[in-house]
DNA sequence: AACACAGTTGACCAAGCAGTCAAGTTTGAT
DNA sequence: ATCAAACTTGACTGCTTGGTCAACTGTGTT
């Protein structure tokens, strides 16, 4: 394999890597990890399957280097909620920050979303740790603004599933959605800003 | 295979379908079609391999047999929405129904939610075909009452998605919840219930 | 008791799969 | 131009998996 930690890659290593990841992006979000094969991803990668081994331990390595990216910038929308700023705009500036997220990268909420409906098995660390500190954190956070008044009183925790259901429903159940619209729409998420910020608007209303 | 479509079920054919039924959904549920094995199905069901294809015309078949009789019952709660009654009480009665069916068969919402992130390619013409009639003609129903008066104006099939979302994340994204939550609670369903009602009081308030 | 049919399974097969390897080609620094 | 390291791959291996089959046992009807 490459990519030891120290020497910088090479340009040929840097391009078959993205290439790699990016397929393998494609094929896992749309079969789960089991249902995807190395040849699937080394065709769409355009590279050989042992060529695609030089560069990754295996399967499963490939796979994780997937999740950890995507762990990482997951965060940083609840992250960026700023227990200084006034509630209201604070939690609509975070509903759109995660409807942009679902929007631009459907095919990673949807590798997400096929983890988490298997059971976690891969993941658990990261939500029982990084997420459930960062979650703790921003619902007392959240429990403040609702004890000073400044938006209804609610259970933070459900508030912050309700937010994550709605923004994520959009990519993750896009084929159901496009099935049901058909015709009378072309891009699954037309609409979904305007009518997820109204309701929202609704639920904090104090 | 048996289970031709005239002779009645002798008792050890009702006793062994059921049984692969019930593991399958197990097994499906929690693994996806691909990541699924026949023998797994066939130990969780306590029967051989070929016992199990003796039942059923292969794994596909046993897949096929969940699902439909899964997406039956699936369209019941929206079905039931009554155009003649109050707008409000019945859009809450539905939600109600959504969420007890969540809650009581989360295993089969998840493996409709395994189907539907993968794309739905089983299920499109379900999706396409009765669904859609049935969620057009709903959605019709709610524009009335909109129009009426009795609730607030909005998309009525983003309020339809919406309803969807908030009631099956419990279910199809429970293992995050319960990770996340971790030992604050037992049932991820906890407090769902009354939160999903409040704020879809105040959603639909006009 | 006898018999037809329902039910069961060990042994097997062919296909698909992740991963290996030795032998090859390309790249880029000198 | 040379050479070592980087890169590439056809051919292979061993394992898993869906599915078959012939031979066997259990059931219930007369």
């Amino acid at each position: 394999m490459v990519r030891s930690d120290t020497k910088p890659l090479t340009r040929i290593q840097k391009h078959n890597i993205s290439a790699i990841l990016d397929a393998a992006l494609e094929v896992f979000s749309a079969h789960g990890f089991r249902g995807s094969t190395l040849d699937q991803i080394a065709n769409k990668a355009g590279l050989s399957k042992p060529n695609v081994l030089y560069y990754f331990n295996g399967k499963e390595a490939i796979h994780v280097a997937l999740l950890s990216d995507l762990l990482d910038t997951w965060l940083d929308p609840l992250r960026a909620l700023n227990p200084n700023g006034n509630a209201q705009d604070e939690l609509l500036a975070y509903i759109r920050r995660k409807l942009e997220l679902s929007r631009n990268f459907p095919r990673e909420s949807r590798l997400f979303a096929n983890e988490i409906v298997q059971g976690a098995p891969r993941i658990e660390n990261f939500l029982k740790g990084e997420l459930r500190i960062l979650v703790d954190e921003k619902a007392a956070v959240i429990a403040q603004w609702m004890d000073a008044g400044q938006i209804a009183k609610l259970d933070p925790y459900h508030l912050i599933f309700s937010i994550w259901a709605l923004t994520q429903h959009y990519s993750d159940f896009e084929a159901q959605i496009r099935f049901v619209r058909a015709d009378n729409i072309t891009d699954p998420h037309d609409g979904a800003q305007s009518f997820v910020e109204t309701i929202f608007n609704k639920i904090l209303a104090p």
